[in-house]
DNA sequence: CGCTAATATCTTAGAAGTAAGATATATACT
DNA sequence: AGTATATATCTTACTTCTAAGATATTAGCG
């Protein structure tokens, strides 16, 4: 194995400062965020849920009682995938649908008595491994690095809402903006 | 519309301020990453490509020919993905498999000609979208951002590091650290 | 050498979504 | 009211992956 011959690495290209520095910031920004997603997800598998509907009953748990498509916004998946979603995690008792009362066409996704009893047991567990995950900076650092993300965060959200693919993701995400 | 009612928020539970900070900055992490990630994607898509194509023939094209294992821990998916998309990239001709001549396991991925010539033609306008995604913020303030990035990073791998389901991720990422 | 364990890729079955369009309802305008 | 358009969810077919294990090869050790 160590013996392996390595190939020839390719002879090129170099860029200018600005574009070196956003690549790396893109490499470093998704590392950063995958890193935190990893310690995120093993605590959320020890539960049997994905990270996905996990999303989903959190934001329940936060808000309340949501539409459908409220719901679909803030954890920003198709329309097709909000339904299979709720399905599943009605099948397991956590969530119910209720009808609108003032528009037929609009459902709510509301915890179960079960789904929020479960969210209270293991919520806090879930934010102290959260806190565990970002604390290479102590408390302060990470309110400045809040407001730098949230700079940089609004901008690529302009710039991305230029583009065809999210105009109206990127403003339903504004306007849920908890 | 504008009638539907709003059934009763949750009446519950503020965090104490490191915890409620760490949340935030995990939400805000997220979101910055994803709008970044969403003007990346526009791009790539403009070429028929799916991300995770592209971040192959990106990984080839600045590395050169790599081992099939190789690409797989630098763009993070399982040994079967990398299976089903070195086949995809090998159907449309942009890569090939090459024996290795000291391991006959092992195969390595290279970009074909066309695949050399593809990169060379998108690559300066991905990264010109990726300098524009990150605009929010100059270049000074990006290295101050990289730097803070990478002790948030390098803290939550090593708590990922602790979890089941990825030791063996991060060790490879940190050896294939680029 | 011969045996065991490790490694590298590939195969299979299925999970977790998406995209496009169908259906039902609501809104706005004439 | 009647018609056109927009909205909210659901359905269907498909894509893109993962997990587990199969296969082939290599490495380490007595």
């Amino acid at each position: 194995m160590k013996t392996r011959q390595a190939p020839d690495a390719p002879a090129h290209t170099e860029y200018d400062l600005p574009t070196a520095t956003a690549l790396k910031l893109w490499v470093v920004l998704s590392r950063a965020q995958w890193a935190v997603e990893q310690v995120s997800i093993n605590d959320i598998e020890r539960h049997g849920l994905s990270p996905t509907e996990f999303a989903i009953i959190e934001v329940l748990f936060h808000k309340g009682p949501l539409l459908l498509g409220e719901v679909q916004r803030k954890v920003l998946v198709s329309s097709g995938g909000i339904t299979f979603l709720v399905d599943k995690l009605a099948k397991r008792g956590l969530v119910e649908r209720r009808d609108c009362p003032t528009d037929r066409r609009a459902r709510y996704a509301a915890l179960t008595p079960q789904g929020e009893a479960l969210m209270r047991e293991i919520f806090p567990a879930h934010a102290a491994a959260i806190r565990e995950a970002v604390a290479g900076l102590p408390t302060a650092e990470q309110q400045a690095l809040i407001a730098v993300l949230k700079t940089l965060g609004k901008e690529a959200e302009r710039v991305a809402a230029a583009t065809p693919r999210c105009q109206k993701a990127v403003e339903a995400m504004q306007d849920a903006a908890s």
